[in-house]
Formats: C-alpha cells, sequence, structure tokens
RNA sequence: GGGACGGUAGUUAAGUUGGUUAUAACGCCGGCCUGUCACGCCGGAGGCCGCGGGUUCGAGUCCCGUCCGUCCCGCCA
C-alpha cells in the first residue's frame, strides 16, 4: 500500500494554508513549481491549481525527506506531510500563503516530469505556437486556469438563469443534413456512398421545431460548427447559448436576455450591472443609425468619434467643387443612386484638436484603410477662420461646401476632418475600423479588455434584404425566415431594400455577443420573402422542405436568439484572444498543433467511405 | 481568395553594406552555499538559422517557391 495517495490523504490545497493553520499536520501534493537550494536548506514552491505554498526541507531535521528534496525539479509531481510554521520576519507578502511555511518531514515523488518547453507562470514569455504545441502545459498556467473556472462559472449560471425561467433544454443533432447557402459546412462522409452529414452550423431549424412541438422555451448550450476563414474572436467550433421562445415579441426576447447578462456579470464577476442600466434594460440603436454614425452593425460606444454623412451635402453642392466627388453627385443627380439606398456615400470623421496627429500620423492611417481596399483617405486640418489646410482639396472646395461639410462635422479650429467616399460598404467597413483604430490609438480604449467600462446596447430594426451579386438582385441579410415589421410587408415585393425587420444584436464594447430574430410563421408572408429573393416555391420546398412543413402544422409566434458563449467568456475574462478561453483552441488556419487535427487517415477508411482524394 | 508581419540553442530574442568559430538572457547539467522566495556564486553542455531551389568565391542575411504562426480585408444566411 502506498504511503500517500492511499494511506495518506491530501489534507489541504496549496493556496489554502494561513497563518491561523500554525503547527497543523498537513498533507500536500501538487506539481514542483521550483526549487530554491541554499545547502542546508531547500525550499520548494508547491503549486496546484489553488495556488503556490513554500515547503521547506531542513538537512539537520529531517535527512531523508531533505535528500528526496535535492532531487526534485520542475514539474515533478510530489506528495508532502509536514507542518504549518509561521515564517516570522521571513514572509512573502506577495504571496497569500506567504505568512506560513510547510516544514517537510516526508516527501514522495508521485512523478518525475521531463524538463517543461517553457515556464509555468504567470507572464507569457512563450509564443502561441509554442504553447499550443504543448496545451497541457499552458494550461497549468494560473491566467488559463483562472479562465476556464470563469467560464465553468458562467455555464453554471446560465442553467441556472433560463432553469428558474422555464427554460427546457434540449439537445439537438450536431450530424445533419446538408443545407445549401450560409456559412460552409464541415462535411461528415457516411458509409452510403456518395452521401454525406453535414456538422451543424446551428441548431436554428431544429430549434423553430420545437417551438412547433410545443416546448414553448428551450435553451440549449451547444457546439456550433462553421468551416469558414477564423479571427481572433472566431473558432470553426465554438459553442452558443441557444434560445428559443414562444408566444413572445422582441421586447420579451430582450428582457430574458437582459436578466441573463445581468446574473453573468452578478455571478462571475461581481459586478452590479444595475448600476449602469438602473432599469434593468440595454439601451437600443437602430441599425440605420448605427451605420450612419459608427459604419457597422456593432458599435463600441466606450467612446465617441462618431461618424458624419456627407453624401447628401456633396449631391447638394454638386460635389463642392472637388473633381473626385463630382462623378458621384452626378449619379444621385440623374437618379442612377437613390438617396435612400446609396450605393456609394461621402463620409467624415473628426478628429478634435486635443488629439493633434502630424503628418506622419495621418499618412498611417491612410496607409491602413487602404490595407482594407480604400484608394486613399482625404485629409483637412481645420484653421481659425474654418479654412481648410494640410488638404488636397483645400484649392478646388468652395467655400459654401467647406463651411457646410465643417458644420455638419462640427468642427472647430484645430480640429482634422478625415474623409472617405466610393462604395458604401468599403467606406463604412473603412471608416468603421479607423474609428477603432483611433479609438485605441488615442488612449479612448484599451487595446483590448473592457477598462471597467460594460457598455452594452442592441442593434435593432436591420434590412431584411441585402443587395446580391447581381444588380437588382436581394439575398436575405440574416436567413429568410425573420419576420418583417408589419408596415414593411406590402413592401417586400415592391421595393424590397425599405424592408425593415425584427433581428437584433446584442452588443458589448463593440463585439457582437448575441444575435436573433421573431422568426416568421405566416405562410402568405413568407411566399412573399421567397418570391423577393427569387426562390420559387419549389426552390424553397427543396431547401427548406422540414421546416417548411413543420411550420404549417400549427407554429406558434416564436422568436430566439443565440449569445456567443466564448465571446461572452473572452470578454469577462478580459481576454485577447477566444483561444485564451478554450481548453484546446485552433489555430487561424484551423489546425490543431497539439494532436495535429485535420490529419491523413488509413487508405481502408477512405474505402468503406467510398471517398477517393485526389 | 487577397494583403501585412513573423519563423535563428529547450524558450524568448539580437544578428550591420553578404565575409573568420552565429550572440545574449532565461532554462538545462555539474559544483558550492542553512532563510531563499525571479535566491546567489563558479564551471559546462546545447544550433538542419522552418523547408526546397536559385544568385554568389562565399547566404542566417539577397531572389523565387513552399509550409507554419499572428493580424486585417473578403468570407462568417
Amino acid at each position: 500500500m502506498a504511503r500517500f495517495i492511499d494511506e495518506l490523504k491530501r489534507s489541504h490545497t496549496c493556496g489554502e494554508l494561513r497563518l491561523s493553520d500554525v503547527d497543523a499536520e498537513v498533507v500536500l501534493m501538487g506539481w514542483v513549481q521550483r526549487t530554491r537550494d541554499r545547502g542546508g536548506v531547500i525550499f520548494v514552491d508547491l503549486r496546484d491549481r489553488d495556488g503556490l505554498t513554500q515547503v521547506t526541507f531542513d538537512k539537520s531535521e529531517d535527512e531523508a525527506a531533505f535528500t528526496i528534496a535535492g532531487q526534485l525539479r520542475s514539474e515533478y509531481v510530489i506528495a508532502v506531510r509536514g507542518t504549518v510554521r509561521d515564517r516570522g520576519e521571513q514572509r512573502n507578502d506577495k504571496m497569500p500563503t506567504g505568512g506560513i511555511e510547510v516544514v517537510g518531514h516526508e516527501v514522495e515523488i508521485l512523478n518525475t516530469a521531463k524538463t517543461p518547453v517553457f515556464p509555468i507562470q504567470e507572464e507569457v514569455n512563450a509564443t502561441e505556437e509554442t504553447r499550443l504545441a504543448h496545451r497541457y502545459l499552458d494550461l497549468r498556467r494560473p491566467i488559463l486556469q483562472r479562465n476556464l473556472r470563469m467560464r465553468a462559472k458562467a455555464y453554471h449560471a446560465t442553467r441556472n438563469v433560463l432553469a428558474e425561467h422555464g427554460f427546457i433544454e434540449v439537445e439537438t443533432p450536431y450530424l445533419v443534413k446538408y443545407t445549401p447557402g450560409g456559412a460552409r459546412n464541415f462535411l461528415v462522409p457516411s458509409r452510403s456512398p456518395g452521401n454525406f452529414y453535414a456538422l451543424a452550423e446551428s441548431p436554428q431549424l431544429f430549434k423553430q421545431l420545437l417551438m412547433v412541438a410545443g416546448y414553448d422555451r428551450y435553451f440549449q448550450i451547444v457546439r456550433c460548427f462553421r468551416d469558414e476563414d477564423l479571427r481572433g474572436d472566431r473558432q470553426p467550433e465554438f459553442t452558443q447559448i441557444d434560445i428559443e421562445m414562444s408566444f413572445v415579441n422582441q421586447d420579451d426576447v430582450f428582457s430574458i436576455c437582459e436578466k441573463l447578462v445581468f446574473r453573468l456579470w452578478k455571478e462571475v464577476l461581481g459586478v452590479d450591472l444595475s448600476e449602469r442600466y438602473p432599469d434593468g434594460t440595454f439601451p437600443r440603436l437602430r441599425f440605420e443609425d448605427s451605420m450612419r454614425l459608427y459604419g457597422n452593425d456593432k458599435p463600441d460606444r466606450r467612446f465617441d468619434l462618431h461618424h458624419t454623412d456627407l453624401t447628401a451635402l456633396t449631391v447638394e453642392h454638386a460635389g463642392g467643387g472637388i473633381g473626385m466627388l463630382e462623378p458621384l453627385a452626378a449619379k444621385f443627380a440623374d437618379g442612377t443612386y437613390r438617396v435612400d439606398l446609396p450605393e456609394e456615400i461621402v463620409k467624415a470623421m473628426r478628429v478634435p484638436a486635443d488629439h493633434p496627429m502630424s503628418r506622419k500620423q495621418v499618412d498611417e492611417l491612410e496607409a491602413y484603410v487602404k490595407t482594407m481596399g480604400a484608394k486613399g483617405l482625404g485629409r483637412a486640418k481645420v484653421g481659425d477662420d474654418g479654412a481648410w489646410t494640410q488638404s488636397p482639396f483645400a484649392k478646388q472646395v468652395t467655400d459654401g461646401f467647406r463651411l457646410a461639410v465643417n458644420e455638419a462635422c462640427g468642427a472647430q479650429p484645430g480640429d482634422l476632418i478625415l474623409l472617405m467616399f466610393g462604395d458604401e460598404q468599403l467606406v463604412h467597413t473603412c471608416m468603421a475600423n479607423l474609428r477603432l483604430k483611433l479609438g485605441k490609438d488615442l488612449g479612448l480604449i484599451p487595446g483590448f479588455g473592457s477598462g471597467d467600462d460594460w457598455n452594452l446596447l442592441w442593434v435593432v430594426d436591420p434590412p431584411l434584404f441585402e443587395r446580391g451579386e447581381q444588380k437588382d438582385t436581394w439575398v436575405a441579410a440574416h436567413h429568410p425566415f425573420t419576420r418583417p415589421h408589419d408596415a414593411c410587408v406590402d413592401s417586400i415585393t415592391s421595393d424590397p431594400g425599405t424592408v425593415l425587420c425584427h433581428r437584433y444584436d446584442l452588443v458589448l464594447n463593440g463585439v457582437e455577443i448575441a444575435g436573433g430574430s421573431i422568426r416568421l410563421h405566416d405562410s402568405e408572408v413568407q411566399a412573399k420573402v421567397f418570391s423577393a429573393i427569387g426562390l420559387s416555391e419549389e426552390e424553397a420546398k427543396e431547401k427548406f422542405s422540414f421546416l417548411l412543413e413543420g411550420l404549417q402544422h400549427g407554429a406558434p409566434p416564436h422568436g430566439g436568439i443565440a449569445f456567443g458563449f466564448d465571446r461572452l467568456a473572452m470578454l469577462l475574462t478580459e481576454s485577447e484572444s477566444l483561444r485564451d478561453v478554450l481548453a484546446f483552441p485552433k489555430t487561424a488556419r484551423g489546425n490543431d498543433l497539439m494532436t495535429g487535427a485535420p490529419g491523413p487517415v488509413d487508405d481502408r477508411q477512405l474505402a468503406d467511405l467510398k471517398i477517393k482524394t485526389v
């Protein structure tokens, strides 16, 4: 029988002993963080998931233990029996357990360890590549242990809140039928020749059918799979808190989400969001306003630096003397472009005088927008008399246009006006990212993390359709089962671009943390939507057969939402990347550097699946 | 699919206009030290400079290709 493990049980963790435990006989187990050999005495910092405790071995008092202690190396797994002693003058205020030490009377090496590839400590001093290849070591680091424990708290809080509100947790299939459109699916071959499963992008269709089936309130913490290019905040498999509710409108969905977020912040961070949102709701911003002011649908409103749309002014002034703007203005004047659905726009952003920018800095901003496909970035420094200097437009611009632009931007002497024009989407992308970059560069928000500022808002009332690749065609902006505003139903076929819908995103500090919609359960309106996106009845049936069929069997009015759980965890833990809140994440190319996935398989496997590689 | 940056001892990095034997810190190994706590002191080992090709008398350094990592655009109904 083993002395430790079987006979001597662990009595404490390495993070809990205090001065009040002095003289206690304890048994600790854990990993060797570091040893300090002073000759006649050896100090060992012992680590487990709760912390560090110093264990001391004295040659003159416990020679057998001292001899073993001399053999200890980093990351050896050991068990120690000893007595808690007051460190007196020698205490270490940097450690929670620093008031005491354990005098080791008996020690056993439970397992040796190879020299770690990188040291296990708070500060990262290895590249992410090295860390990912040895993830089991990286996961020993206190910061990742903390992140995953906070994530576990968030799971727990989520289940509690939703269960309290009558939600039923139901699992749905991961292996599903492939449906075209949307994100690229991961495919899973089956032994039926030529037939494949797809890994579910989300439980969207299933959760709607659960509403049809009368489950009324469903939720699931569920893995989703999308075979698209990755980012710091996008993994090929990710976790959603998936929610669907029957007999509800948009406000009802918002209400449950607000309760969930309040509880998450309370239970995971101890932060009371009601200090900031006393009525328990988050502000709402119309999609159109979000695009106009910030250039995207997930604005970070911890700082201002909003955009000013100058399209109408440009048209009014016929380009304002600026040669490059004249063709654009002309297209509005002759009716090629619609003012309410512009294909090209002119936007400006005012950088206030208290953030002076050098010519070189503005050049860098221009280089930055060019990496996103912009042709250039207009600029004008506003002088005391409102004149433009340091600007390529200074000599061309008419006085009227210049003054109108200054006024529209609220520009004061010393301010800098940054200007972009052209394709609507390109201008929005560039100007939105430019705003964020400036926010960070000027120190208005931190490079990542909340800065203790939790700015939540709903972005509501987006258009149901967006332009397709072909001229004058439309596609569903989200999915074609989103309910349009009642007032817009007549426009679905006559003027699709103007139709708004009951879709919504919850945005926190510039990150979309949830998105959903009220669903379309009325088959007449549904038919109009399909028609607007050029989908025949037959095609629609083929694409969404079981959902359409189900919706015809007494579907209640319903709607729902899905939270990006990993992103929530990332924000709650103040992490820079999703990879820091996942135990075993993949790289930007979708590789697992530890396991080597994806990797080749045996020919035998492929033969069983009737698959040939090329 | 497009772009930017990076890949050099176990780890993190430096490496000049191409030029002797490729540096440093930490880690590792050996020795010394009874109060350290990023312990200290002495000594030592450790390299396919991502991979392949090219230019050159000579390549870590220049050129082409390729793989890998990070980020951005596109993409993510």
